[in-house]
RNA sequence: GGGCCCAUAGCUCAGUUGGUUAGAGCAUCGUGUUGAUAACGCGAGGGUCGGUGGUUCGAGUCCACCUGGGCCCA
């Protein structure tokens, strides 16, 4: 019977399993990994290997990682793992970014739920703590992703060493004479007396008084205007108004002079029938339309205080509400503040820590000590303006507002925008900011754009304030006087860095100003008095902009400036900026050869991912579909852009999954009884069907290695993709397996072919191993040792070499004219197919039929058309006519029952019993 | 509102200095095999290249504007 001869077949075999089962196995090659210290197996490899040093950007300590974060991190292993395959040294320290804000903010959340009050120092410990108990998360997610990293070497930005190191940066600044002490508004909470960042914020419905007000324009004249002229402002925080220094108005918005009685006013035009009404102007008209260009640098008189308020300029005016004139407090706004910049304004704030006016020499006696805060409904400070408006005659109206305001989280209180003392770092001073631009061009930027993108952020960005009202990060070591004047000296901070080094950061917190000031000299003037040591925190920025000195410079191992930093693109203005100048002023260059970017996650329809989406964790990820699924969806798009992520996305990536996983089960099946040492097929008698898969195979080697180059994982996936699919499974593999079934086993056909997927399959396992670490280094031990792991893994292997050696484009050229050749008998055989004719392509046979080009080539290769066909038998049959015609009918005779090849002499049909001549000889052999 | 960027079949990507009916893989549909079988083969359908206008003999490819989306500022 014919099933019989099933078993005389060399069918494929092979342990390595059909069913990825990622979630339960990659765990398991995570701890072999770390059983035999790979990460140490690779360093040893290459070292002494040319350096390729990726910097690791630091990750935010305070929670799960999500998918953001996998997406980085696996673009960084693929660099990586190629790199090494290249025989680069290419120790990988990962790092943390430990200081800041969200984590002071949420474990301040969470003391008070609980009640607790703590000292600066013990809020600290519970930071760190925090801060700590996601390094160990987070840590373990990355190496379940298939990171391979230093993990003993890594760096915290809240280590004492690091700390120091970040106040040599301060040092440095300080130095070189680049900080400076200054005013700018922040959010501050009066009853907290503290500093808000925009977390501690919270919007709600609040009434406030708004108010409508001349400012007298003596130089009238100038307008030919005679009577009495002002512009009008419009504002809902009176109590501000002592502090006003500018009126801002737009440079292209058209504003009216309006004339009423004996009064002319000023406001955007388009808000002029408005403004009438609501103060209630009689018979009025307009005068005369002017640009707000026009009336920049004219001045105005302050209402109430021998001032003068110039007119200036500013963007953001717009005619929306109020009279298109801004009353401008460049101490009490953002905005404001800008502005004041702009204009050399005094950033001038009459309020103390407690919400009360100044007594600062320009207030109004009776307003020294009236509180700004509301109480009871009532702001005492408004009532004091109001007052004094009137007195003016400079008060047009006053009218409740209800409006959304901002409010203190803890307190529930309106909060005030408020201009407090901080510490800046001056850009333009010793041209800086030119030695940033020009280090900006040593780079090579991917892609392209991102040079002028972070030329836009350098060019434009104000000085750097570096001082943060806050707890949990790394203290300024600046000492303040009874008078509030602020000491910050080189030395002392160098003298602070070693002592921190050694002590920790809270010994800042909590020694003596003696203790912190012990074997320091101060300068003359500063002797004697009584001194304070100060609270406010440095700008995180300066934590992971001094990364590069702290690893890169630290690590002997490491060089400086690196090759690589990559991260997502918003840290053009981030990451990349703060090192950048960190760089430039200690340095005098950029720490950093190559910067390589990526976009962001988004949804499938491309709109933002909403971070609520607590699905959105990489454990939720990996646990479902598994770590090289997170990867290959990674590498299969151009990350360059934006990434789409959802379940058809996903879907999409599973399959590719499968190709690749099924290519290399079938390739590894396929030498179940070949010993490449001792059976292989030297490179000069195979087959030479066998060379042009090598040359296919030679082909997409050279190609990915110039994506893996180019940092173009999706080409390495695209062209492995069609590799599996069209070259190999549609076509090399399925015409194989004829001569790999029914041969002989030790056929020298079948052996040649053994050799060439070997070399195949030991090259695409290499190409792919980066992208798929998992999936790639359990194939490669099936290869290696027929079994689920190896002590000799695949990262430990070298990029496939000497493979051009297989090219050989003549060939390649032959082999397209068969190849067309296949997909019009292909057809054909649809054809027959359809019509009910035949089933699988074998119970064909092909009479091809012509006197051209083709022909002759297909003749050529007479032999093997029946093979590449996968058809029992191939007539070539020289015409008259040059044109090729293709004919399929039905196959005659009989079919062999053991390699199911039809062949006119067999009788039967399907039920002959008589093996082929081949299968005879092939049977013959088995013994 | 400003800076930078993106937009080709359901998904992921190719489309060279503008040049014949816009390609590939996957998915879909049909079908064959049951000797890669939770696999593999064969065939087919599917895109007004985001929109409008312009330059040109000719534009997915160049220019302008618009729409939608993203990152960063404000």
């Amino acid at each position: 019977m014919a099933e019989n001869y099933k078993d005389t077949l060399n069918l494929p075999k092979t342990a390595f399993p059909m069913r990825a089962d990622l979630a339960k196995r990659e765990p398991a090659r995570v701890e072999h990994w770390k059983k035999i210290d790979l990460y140490q197996k690779i360093q040893e490899k290459n070292k002494s290997g040319i350096p390729f040093i990726l910097h690791d950007g630091p990750p935010f300590t305070n929670g799960d990682l999500h998918l953001g974060h996998a997406l980085n991190k696996t673009l960084k292993e693929i660099v990586i793992r190629y790199k090494a395959s290249q025989g680069f040294r290419t120790p990988y320290l990962p790092g943390w970014d430990c200081h800041g804000l969200p984590i002071e903010h949420k474990v301040t959340k969470d003391l008070q739920a609980e009640g607790t009050e703590l000292s600066t120092a013990e809020l600290r410990e519970r930071c760190d703590a925090f801060s700590e108990h996601w390094i160990d998360v987070q840590r373990n997610q990355f190496k379940r992703l298939g990171v391979l990293a230093d993990w003993d070497r890594e760096y915290k930005t809240k280590r004492p060493g690091y700390e120091a190191e970040i106040l040599r940066t301060l040092g440095s600044f300080v130095e070189q004479g680049l900080v400076y002490r200054s005013k700018k508004p922040v959010y501050w909470s009066i009853p907290c007396e503290t500093a808000l960042a925009e977390a501690e914020i919270e919007y709600a419905d609040h009434t406030s008084i708004s108010i409508w007000v001349g400012f007298n324009i003596p130089e009238k004249a100038k307008f030919g205007i005679e009577k009495n002229l002002s512009v009008v402002i419009w504002t809902t925080t009176p109590w501000t108004l002592p502090a006003n220094m500018a009126v801002a108005v737009h440079p292209r918005i058209e504003y009216a002079f309006i004339e009423s009685g004996e009064r002319v006013f000023i406001v955007a035009k388009d808000l002029a029938e408005t403004f009438a009404k609501e103060v209630d102007l009689k018979d009025w008209k307009i005068v005369k339309t002017i640009k707000g260009s026009e009336l920049e640098h004219v001045e105005s008189r302050h209402p109430f205080l021998d001032r003068a308020s110039p007119i200036v300029l500013a963007e953001y005016v717009t005619v929306e509400s109020g009279t298109g004139c801004v009353h401008t407090a460049p101490g009490h706004g953002q905005e404001d503040y800008l502005t004041g910049l702009n204009y050399g304004l005094d950033i001038y704030c009459p309020v103390n820590d407690k919400g009360a006016y100044d007594d600062d020499g320009q207030i109004p006696a009776d307003f020294v000590g009236v509180s700004v805060l509301e109480q009871d409904g009532w702001v005492p400070a408004n009532g004091k303006v109001l007052k004094a408006l009137v007195d003016a005659e400079a008060l047009l109206k006053k009218k409740k507002l209800k409006h959304s305001y901002p409010h203190c989280w803890r307190s529930k209180t309106p909060v005030i925008f408020r201009a407090v003392d901080q510490w800046f770092v001056a850009l333009d001073k010793d041209e800086k900011r030119q030695k940033a631009l020009d280090a900006i061009d040593q780079v090579k930027w991917i892609p392209d754009w991102g040079q002028k993108r972070i030329r836009g952020a350098v060019e434009s960005r104000p000085d750097w304030c570096i001082s943060r009202q806050r707890s949990w990060g790394v203290p300024i070591p600046a000492f303040y006087d009874e008078d509030g004047l602020g000491y910050l000296d080189a030395n002392v901070i160098s003298s602070v860095a070693n002592k921190i080094a050694e002590k920790g950061t809270n010994f800042w917190f909590t020694a003596s100003v003696e203790e912190l000031l012990e074997g320091i000299e101060l300068p003359e003037d500063w002797k004697g008095k009584t001194l304070k040591q100060g609270t406010d925190t440095l700008d995180v920025w300066i934590d992971s902009g001094s990364s590069h000195m702290a690893v890169l410079k630290n690590e002997s191992d490491l060089t400086w400036p690196c090759d690589l930093y990559l991260e997502g693109s918003d840290q053009h203005r981030g990451w990349f900026q703060s090192s950048l100048w960190t760089g430039v002023i200690r340095q005098g260059q950029a720490p950093y050869k190559n910067i390589l970017t990526h976009g962001f996650l988004v949804n499938e329809d491309g709109s933002k991912l909403s971070k609520s989406d607590g699905a959105m964790t990489l454990t939720h990820y990996m646990d479902k579909f598994g770590a090289d699924i997170v990867r290959l969806w990674i590498a299969s798009t151009d990350f360059r852009n934006d990434i789409g992520i959802g379940n058809k996305v996903l879907a999409t990536v599973g399959d590719a999954y499968r190709l690749f996983r099924n290519t290399f089960r079938y390739q590894l099946s396929s030498f179940y009884d070949f010993d490449y040492e001792t059976q292989a097929v030297p490179d000069s008698k195979l087959n030479v069907f066998d060379r042009w898969a090598l040359h296919k195979a030679a082909e997409l080697v050279a190609t990915c290695e110039a994506a893996y180059d180019n940092y173009e994982f999706h080409k390495v996936f695209q062209q492995c993709g069609q590799f599996c699919s069209v070259t190999l499974s549609a076509l090399y593999h399925d015409v194989l397996k004829d001569r790999m079934y029914t041969l002989a086993p030790n056929d020298p056909r079948r052996r040649s072919s053994q050799t060439a997927i070997y070399k195949i399959f030991n090259s695409l396992v290499r190409v792919l191993g980066p992208i798929l670490p998992f999936t790639a280094d359990e194939a490669w031990s099936f290869f290696k040792e027929n079994k689920d792991v190896t002590n000799d893994p695949l990262v430990l292997q070298s990029w496939p070499k000497g493979t051009d050696s297989w090219l050989d484009n003549t060939l390649d050229q032959e082999m397209d004219v068969l190849l067309s050749a296949r997909d019009s008998v292909n057809e054909k055989l649809e054809d027959l197919r359809k019509a009910g004719e035949i089933g699988r392509s074998l119970d064909a046979y092909v009479t091809i039929s012509g006197n051209d080009e083709t022909f002759d080539i297909l003749s050529q290769h007479n032999h093997f058309l029946e093979e590449l066909f996968i058809v029992s038998k191939v007539l070539l049959a020289k015409s008259d006519e040059g044109d090729l015609t293709t004919t399929v009918t039905k196959a005659d005779g009989g079919r062999c029952p053991r390699c199911w090849r039809w062949e006119s002499e067999l009788e039967n049909g399907t039920d002959n019993e008589t093996l082929c001549g081949r299968c005879e000889h092939a049977i013959n052999q088995l013994v």
